[in-house]
DNA sequence: ATCATACGGTCATCCTACAACTTCGCAAGC
DNA sequence: GCTTGCGAAGTTGTAGGATGACCGTATGAT
């Protein structure tokens, strides 16, 4: 195979490469919605790779909603509204201001998760949570296990609140935050924080335990905010005005 | 070319339907994550198709971290918990009880974005507002415009929010739920019910003018849970417990 | 027993060719 | 003049084969 020159350098796949790089161009503003892209061929070319890493890249982007490619006519970006899918780019969450949003988002989530939860638990769930938080607060509390078992506490109360949506949603977010925190290095935290952390989780299971929706509520929110604040992000408290 | 014989039949092309089987079998438990899928030839043969076509379903899948394919090894497929995309399945929603999962979801977003609205909103953004609502209350009232300044007037205070993940989340949400329903033939409510409708968006719009949080998360909730019952969705009463 | 090497399997990429489809222009017919 | 039909050109969709890169394992020499 004959040395192609790339114009993109990185150690992912070219098919990556080449849509991460339209996908810079198109939420960029480079290429306006409606507008249509430069034909395979070209774009084969311009990329310096075959026409099928093309249409690969071309194949996620499509998967996404963010183009649509119409036989015998070209490709074409759509409007960023009429996306059939979110994801998140994980550059941006280098940012702190993003990071602290997405916090905001979970609050949000996670607040009425745990409300509704506690309103609508079974005893299996209760059985589930209460596993996730033996295993945090237990021989694994200083394992990196324990952020995992951390995650599985969320995930069950997502669940218990029966729909499957919001349980979707906080594993999406939460799977989010986990990798941004992990990347950052910031995944050893003070011992004494540790403890305030699964202190926390206690007092969120206990609510739920007494089928109390507000005071679920409650300690989830100042869960949030709390984990936030110990990576180092604030949460404004205007959230949840009452 | 000669005629192969496909073991799927739909008029989508190859490449989307041969990611959809291999995505329901996956989300259908068929294969269990860390497994790995057959080779791309096998699929290919499977399928009735080329190689490059199962290449292209894969590349999709992959992107949605559903899949991760490992150079000389082989696909294999990843727990549901680290996909890297959310994505919602049309063809679920079709299900009363997913309808009304996504509401309640819907519910919990707009609440508190309407919330966080009302407290950060600059004059800016509320002159977007105002512009939808009056595009929607106007005289594109009957018009089939109406639905999409309704979207509009929902993303303008989402984005006041200065929470770009809660707008992209709200964008999504609301999006899908528009399909749904306009492809359910449920676009054309009864007229007084449209007056109904503009009064509640004028409701929040007055709160969000205000500036109060709680008049403007209160009038978002009772909004949500009229527009939910207007295409035949119950929400229960538990969820904001207090 | 240990280590280096060869080998087969698999994904990654490339290439060419053709089919299916759309658009546009042009010419024949009304 | 206007419509209709048709064909050329361009574009995406699919097929199929060839080669490179990489991994795991078996083989064989030390």
């Amino acid at each position: 195979m004959k040395q192609r020159s790339s114009i993109i350098g990185s150690v992912e796949a070219l098919p990556h490469r080449v849509a991460s790089h339209l996908s810079r161009e198109i939420e960029g503003g480079d290429i306006i919605p409606g507008a249509r892209l430069p034909t395979e061929s070209q774009l084969a070319d311009k990329f310096g790779v075959s026409r099928n890493v093309v249409r690969e890249a071309i194949a996620q982007l499509r998967a996404d909603g963010m183009i649509e490619a119409r036989q015998g006519v070209g490709a074409f970006v759509m409007a960023p509204e009429q996306r059939t899918a979110i994801r998140i780019d994980r550059e941006a969450l280098k940012d702190q201001r993003n990071m602290e949003h997405l916090f905001e988002l979970r609050s949000i989530l996670e607040t009425e998760s745990a409300t509704l939860a506690a309103a609508r638990c079974t005893s299996d769930d209760l059985d589930a949570i209460k596993a996730a938080l033996d295993r945090m607060g237990g021989e694994e509390r200083w394992e990196d296990g324990s952020i995992e078992a951390d995650l599985l506490f969320h995930r069950a109360i997502a669940r218990a609140t029966g729909n499957s949506y919001i349980h979707t949603f906080i594993s999406f977010v939460c799977e989010q935050i986990r990798q941004s925190i992990h990347y950052a290095r910031l995944t050893n935290p003070l011992h004494d924080l540790v403890e305030v952390n699964v202190a926390e989780h206690v007092r969120i299971y206990d609510a739920l335990a007494a089928h109390d929706p507000q005071a679920a509520g409650e300690a989830m929110r100042r869960h949030i905010d709390g984990a936030a604040s110990r990576v180092g992000v604030e949460l404004t408290a205007i959230n949840r005005g009452k």
